[in-house]
DNA sequence: TAATGTGAACTTCTTCACAGCC
DNA sequence: GGCTGTGAAGAAGTTCACATTA
């Protein structure tokens, strides 16, 4: 297959058979078929067939998938084969925690520096992040090429996002990922991923009463 | 239309269209066209107009769309009309950072409780706010019960949160917003919606990735 | 026997294009 | 003229089912 098109819901499972696969190597396993990988995800061994073969021939007729070889041959698709360097904006509470969570690091992604506007919290170091002193947004520029940053996090209020954002991207950044509650806007050959724990709430919301309306008419 | 079945995708809109409106309301408008309202999310008028279409007829030839009209309708929708109880497991960097957000409440969602096992954490309040003491996980059951809670906020580690997610839906939660980074089995009249961080920061590597590999090729 | 890779069938979602209404 | 609602057409994504390989 390994074709010109690959449709993005394969890719976005690409990172979840990588988390998946990642637990199935610490349990000790060298090999995974596609119907184990997809199990826990509620996904079709077919699915899982089709969405690896997009990329490559990776699997083993009869065997299944080598798990230590398909963790690396996905990282390198989704480029976290190499640690990339990551900014983030905005130290209130949000961006704290962000600039805290391990889970970023474990995944290839190394935080390089923390900006905000706000003169109090400038030249402090994030609470408990000795090595990650806040920095004024008007550093961003110079950071973003000296660390070479393609990536930036925005955990800033939603009025500060849009602009926030076109001075990321003028310093050279190609992805957002943005916690701000709003549309971001920016060429189109950036990247922009927009998480709104709101929305979130709201589908689960509409999905348990949309439940409860079911089995309402069921009755 | 208003149809009985309908896509997972037009409802996950829904809530953008909201988010969306009450930015419109704020700038003073009273009406505005499915153009005006997909413009700033990248979608086409079909789409808007589809979308809601599938919810009832709630536009105006011609015209438009009533923009406070939309927005209570939608909020029906997705059951946030009334505030709903929500608690929150987890009371680390992320837990606290979450439960100090303000858009949930706007949103609809009120945060009754937060829990956590630590017992350095339990009894205290979180960190700046005083109304929200840390309680014992023991105690899920009874305040799951005393406020009808049937949403809950997953913010603990990756190894613990299947097993909070069972005591959570044992108690009556009926959706889980889940930021641990693993898939959460439950039954499947309990939604689950996952939000790894780590997984959109991939997600971001990849299109940059694909975009530089892209204009490589084109060269 | 066990499992992959993949065309073909099927299902789901999006866009088009236009009748109808303001 | 401006704009909605929607059937029909088209595009995209998923599942099936089987040839193939270990």
């Amino acid at each position: 297959m390994k074709s010109e098109h690959i449709p993005a819901p394969a890719v976005q499972r690409l990172s979840l058979y990588l988390r998946e696969l990642e637990a199935i190597r610490d349990s000790g396993s060298q090999t995974v078929s596609s119907r184990r990988l997809g199990e826990f995800l509620g996904l079709t061994d077919a699915q899982v067939r089709k969405d690896l073969a997009y990329f490559g021939h990776f699997g083993h007729p009869g065997v299944g998938y080598e798990v230590g070889d398909l963790i690396a041959r996905i990282r390198r698709i989704l480029g976290t084969d190499r640690a990339s360097n990551v900014v983030l904006v905005g130290a209130g509470n949000l961006g704290s925690a962000l600039a805290a969570y391990r889970g970023f690091a474990r995944r290839g992604f190394h935080l390089v520096a923390v900006f905000d506007n706000d003169p109090a919290k400038i030249g402090r170091p994030l609470a408990g992040l000795a090595d990650l002193v806040v920095r004024p947004l008007t550093d961003v520029a110079a950071v973003v090429r000296e660390f070479d940053v393609r990536l930036a996090i925005l955990a800033v209020p939603a009025d500060a996002a849009q602009q926030v954002a076109e001075s990321l991207v003028a310093a050279g950044v190609r992805g957002l990922l943005n916690f701000a509650p709003v549309a971001i806007s920016v060429a189109e050959d950036v990247s922009v991923s927009t998480v709104d724990m709101a929305v979130q709430l709201e589908q689960l919301s509409f999905r348990i009463g949309a439940a409860r309306r079911a089995s309402a008419r069921a009755i």
